[in-house]
DNA sequence: ATCATAGTCGTCTGCCTGACGATAAACACT
DNA sequence: AGTGTTTATCGTCAGGCAGACGACTATGAT
C-alpha cells in the first residue's frame, strides 16, 4: 500500500515551556503575555512551532534559549554546570485545545538558576517571572496589584503538570541543583527544597542528609557569608543524579 | 497577525502502545508484525493515527481495544477492576523516525492482567507476547527458534522506556496490581514484582510489606489453592494509588 | 560587649527493612 | 497413614535511617 496522505488529518506541533525558577523563596515559572488572539493580553507559558527538520528537544532547546538565553546542560559534561536541565514533560491534545486548528504541544520541563529579568524579543513587560501559586489562582489579584486572569490555554493544567514533577523528582533525584548557582551553600539548596516543597524543613537533619549522601555534594573548599550568619562552605553538584534513599518530603 | 497555516509544518501524529502483562514468571509486551513496508515483516508496537476529533487518551483506548479486547480502567470506579491501566508514556518525534514522512508519535502506557492469546485483525500469527528481553536484544535467536530482528523504527527506545516506567513505579504505586487478575494472593502479587524488576523477593518480608502497608489490599475473605501449597488468602487492590514508605527495590 | 543569624556536629528514640527461624495447610507420592 | 514438597504466614532480631532537638561556632549588626 503506497503512503497516501489523505489517510491521516494533518496536526500542528508545538513545544510548550515550564520554566521554573527559585527567586525571593519561593518557586517561579515564566509566564510571556500573548499579544495576539486567541488570549491577547493573557499571560501564557513560552513556547513554539516544532520547525520541520528539528527534534522535539531541540526545539524546546530553542524556544528556552530565545527566551531566556539559557543552554540546556549536557550531561555529557557532568561535575559542570553548563547550563539549565530540560525535559520532556508531556503531551496535550485535545481537538480542542486550541480554538484555530488541531495542535498538539509537546510539553517540557527546565529548571534554572535565579536569573536576571526575563526577556521576551526584547520587550520586558511581556515576559516575568510569576510564583506559581500566582498563576494557577482562578481569580483575585497579584502580589503587585494587577488583576489575575487564569493562564490561557490548557496552560494552568500543563504548568501545574511541571510542578508536581518538579516537587517530586527533587524527592529522588539531585535535580533540586539545577535551581542553584554553580557553587551553593547547603542552606541555599535547602531554601530550593523548602520554596518547591512548600515546608519548613529542620537544617540539621537536612545537612546531616545532603552531606552523607556519597556523590550528592562535592566540596569546593570556599566559604561564603552571603546569606548572613556564620561563613558556610561552598559545595559544587556531584555526579550522582539518584538519591538513596530519597529525600523524604514531609507529609501534609 | 492572522492565522496563516504555511506558518507551520504539518506532521502525522500517532499513538504507539507499550503493553505488558506478566507471563510464566516474565514481563511481556505485546508486539505485531508490520504487513507492509517500511520494516514489512518486523515486529513493532501497535499503534495507529489520531484521529481528527480523538483526544490522545481516547486514541490510545481505542488502539488497546482493537488489538486486545481490553477496556481502560475508569479510577473513578475505585476498588473495582475493570479493565487494563493506561498512562501517557513519552513523545517520540525525531524527523527521520519515519522514513516516509513527519511523523510524532506519542507513545502509551498499558499494564493488563495475563490474558488469552492475543489478536490482530484476527489474525493471530501477526500478533504474540514477547518477554521484553527477547524484544530488546539486538540479534540472536527466540525461545522458539524463530531468528531475531530488532523492533521497527524506534521503538526498541520506546519499549524500553515503557519498561522502565513501569519497574519504577510499581516501586512507589499499587500499580502492580494492575498486572493481577480482579481477585489475587500475595504470592501472585509478588511474582509480579519478581517478574517486573527480575529479582528473587523474599516471601516473608513481601508478605509482611504489603498486607502493612494500609489501603493497599483488601482481604475478600476467600482463599484459593491454585499455586498449590497452602492456601492463601484472596485479595483486591484496596483505593490507596501511592505507597508510602514505596517498596524497595534490591539494588543490583 | 551583646544579640541575631546561620551553619555544623551530636544524641536519642522509634520505625522500617533485611535476614532468617518456625509453624501451618494443602498436594503427591509411597 | 506417613513422608516429602510446596506455598503461606507469623515471629524475632539487628542495623540503618529519619525526626526531634540540644549544643556549639563563626560571622555581622547594634
Amino acid at each position: 500500500m503506497p503512503y497516501d496522505p489523505s489517510a491521516f488529518p494533518p496536526f500542528a506541533v508545538t513545544v510548550d515551556l515550564v520554566v521554573l525558577t527559585v527567586r525571593r523563596h519561593s518557586l517561579c515559572a515564566l509566564a510571556v503575555r500573548r499579544g495576539e488572539p486567541p488570549f491577547q493580553g493573557r499571560w501564557a507559558l513560552p513556547g513554539g512551532f516544532v520547525r520541520a527538520d528539528e527534534d522535539l528537544a531541540q526545539a524546546a532547546a530553542r524556544e528556552l534559549a530565545e527566551e531566556t538565553g539559557l543552554r540546556v546542560h549536557d550531561p555529557a559534561i557532568p561535575a559542570q554546570d553548563n547550563g539549565a536541565h530540560l525535559e520532556q514533560l508531556a503531551t496535550y491534545g485535545d481537538p480542542k485545545r486550541d480554538p484555530r486548528m488541531r495542535v498538539v504541544s509537546v510539553a517540557h520541563l527546565a529548571l534554572a538558576p535565579d536569573l536576571p529579568a526575563p526577556r521576551a524579543g526584547g520587550d520586558a513587560s511581556n515576559a516575568r517571572w510569576a510564583p506559581v501559586g500566582e498563576l494557577l489562582q482562578q481569580d483575585g489579584y497579584g502580589r503587585d496589584g494587577e488583576p489575575v486572569a487564569p493562564l490561557a490555554f490548557d496552560h494552568a493544567q500543563i504548568l501545574s503538570d511541571g510542578v508536581e514533577r518538579a516537587r517530586s523528582k527533587i524527592e529522588y533525584s539531585s535535580l533540586a541543583t539545577a535551581f542553584c548557582p554553580p557553587e551553593f551553600t547547603v542552606g541555599e539548596l535547602r531554601r530550593v527544597y523548602e520554596a518547591v516543597w512548600g515546608v519548613a524543613l529542620d537544617p540539621r537533619n537536612f545537612h546531616r542528609k545532603v552531606t552523607g549522601t556519597p556523590g550528592f555534594l562535592v566540596p569546593t573548599g570556599g566559604t561564603t557569608t552571603r546569606q548572613g550568619g556564620r561563613p558556610a562552605q561552598l559545595f559544587r553538584a556531584g555526579g550522582a543524579t539518584l538519591l538513596n534513599p530519597p529525600m523524604l518530603r514531609p507529609e501534609v
